[in-house]
DNA sequence: GATTGGCACTCGTAAGCGCCGAGTGCTACC
DNA sequence: GGTAGCACTCGGCGCTTACGAGTGCCAATC
């Protein structure tokens, strides 16, 4: 039997399956896809690739469904990336453009992501630990709060509050912040902890509880591991899918505010070696996203500040996602490092 | 005919709907609720109810169903609001206790809500508006970009990037800084513009160019008018409130995403007369909300910065929801006010 | 005049049934 | 190895029937 006729039988019932939604047969495999054998022979080989597990039927006398396994094969073998079309590219380069600052660059990405897709896009906000420090201050909100304000080369900007001792003098705030600056300017968040460390002891003994109490501040926002915020677009779309979602919908839509996951999920699929990475069905190893699939890609220059991505059913068109993906991907990295 | 019986008959039906999610007849309503009287008697009035259009049925011989006026009677006349359990408060409380900064609060208290109400929760961000300005930060970002920071008594901070002319001295950043927040500081966001409109002419005719453009980002955040944020939270409890909803989702998790037509309602209930007001299904003016009701309660004191609200289903438990969106938003107004 | 019991009527839903056709696996044949 | 033929399975569709919940109306009653 010709292995490789195998395989075109695998990719036609993906591809059938994805755009009809509905179980394909052997007889319509042969009419729509030009394979030159019989249905009988098809039939043969669609037993085989069930044995093997890359696809199922739902029910006896109805047609194949692809696995998640057969999915798996298709996009690692079988699947040829679709280019974008020219105007697709340049109304994504048009939209990007006209961002004023990161929030606004980062919702128009995954935005822009969820309607080239028709599905949910997610994007990481640049982590604050790959970012270096652009500089740091610190705002006397009232006599017994401090804001403390991190900005970093990637023009993310957070905050955070700090309640202080009464009657601080404007004077050691404005000492405090110059030294944080000078010690910690230009340096990656990870560089921070150790060089802060330090100040403590550089100031005079009676400021030093309020001196520990920004540096605490500053490295605690900077290490909130996992805290990355992440942005979800076209939940919608994920509705719109399919009848069938009623009841798969609420989990999805939980994993999606829960962020956690989706956040472990994006950084382990950073350690793969393309430069783009998906996930199927049971691969993302969290029971509620079964159904779906994620298609990430880094973005950022070679460091991958972070990542963006799509989620969508298992059953979807994965040429199409992981091109808009990476496009998006791309011109985010270059609005960025511009 | 009593017409406090009818009201009770009316009462009656809604409650049993929003509970058994089924139309309700003459008969389980005489059962569940001991009315005093017969079948044939509530049919009567149940009968003029729809003649009134507080009811309708949704086929000949099924129960009644409540319209969107039935429910506005229910709301206004007939609900009692039930008060809050005292862990309940207690809960509320220590959950939003912990919050560290403005960010947090929010994030808090809208997710606190979805899970108070197993609705949809809403809430808009400290207006601009009505915020005075606490502090102008001006931030050299790379030679050519400058990052205005613009804080609020509120704790909000915004950002905005600034294309800058090559070659800027340091020193005019510096008193650029000065001179705007002398001006500005302590000011209602509506008021700067004024103040900040004669800041060019005190400045050398050189410069004057980069503080126009400083003028105007500053001027620009704090006036995009409906552009203030929304943060939603538990979108799933939508997917979870009945099989029904299928094609119905797609609509409200859009107008979610949207945010204007939201930002718009919010703004709309503001003028009502109670601490709360609810929009019950058309009432939203908005078709693709038909099928939903909001409650919202303004918060951050007599100004009332902001709404906050849920949104689910019209056949919703007005009178749980009512309390559990008053009672965060109070919790939240003295957070902020603390 | 309000309330009630009785009754005929409507109509949506569930269940049962038969048919059709898609799709399969198997086997004999080329 | 590929193909044709064939018997078989079974889900979906349309039809009919039965059931029952719920109604509106009317005459009787309080």
């Amino acid at each position: 039997m010709a292995e490789d006729r195998k395989l075109d039988v695998l990719r036609a019932i993906v591809e059938d399956y994805v755009l009809t939604r509905e179980p394909v047969g052997s007889k319509v495999l042969v009419e729509r896809h030009n394979l030159g054998v019989s249905p009988a022979t098809i039939r043969n080989d669609m037993a085989q690739l069930e044995e093997e597990g890359y696809i199922v039927q739902p029910h006896t006398s109805a047609g194949r469904v692809p696995t998640d396994k057969g999915y798996r094969l298709f996009v690692d073998r079988l699947a040829e990336v679709k280019p974008l079309s020219a105007p697709e590219k340049r109304a994504i380069g048009q939209f990007l453009e006209g961002a004023v600052d990161l929030d606004d660059v980062i919702d128009r990405a995954v935005r822009l992501l969820a309607q080239l897709t028709q599905q949910v896009a997610v994007v990481q906000y640049p982590s604050l630990r790959v970012s270096a420090l652009r500089h740091v201050e610190l705002v006397l909100v009232d006599e017994r709060r401090l804001l403390v304000v991190i900005i970093t080369d990637t023009g993310r900007v957070e905050q955070r509050t700090v309640p202080i001792p009464d009657g601080i003098d404007l004077a050691v705030v404005a000492e405090l912040r110059a030294r944080v600056n000078a010690a910690t300017v230009g340096l990656r968040a990870q560089d921070v902890r150790a060089r802060l460390a330090e100040l403590p002891e550089q100031m005079r003994p009676e400021d030093r509880p309020l001196v520990q109490l920004v540096v605490d501040a500053v490295v605690e926002t900077l290490d909130q591991e996992g805290e990355d915020r992440l942005v979800v677009a076209g939940a919608a779309n994920l509705a719109r899918t399919g009848a069938d979602t009623a009841a798969m919908l609420s989990p999805v839509l939980e994993a999606l505010e829960e962020q956690v996951v989706l956040m472990r999920l994006m950084t382990e699929m950073a350690e793969d070696q393309r430069d783009f990475a998906v996930r199927i069905g049971h691969e993302t190893q969290y029971e509620p996203l079964a159904g779906v699939s994620i298609i990430s890609s880094g973005y950022g220059g070679d460091t991958a500040l972070a990542r963006i991505g799509a989620l969508g059913p298992t059953r979807m068109d994965y040429p199409a996602t992981i091109a808009s993906v990476r496009a998006v991907a791309r011109y985010l990295s270059r609005i960025l490092a511009g």
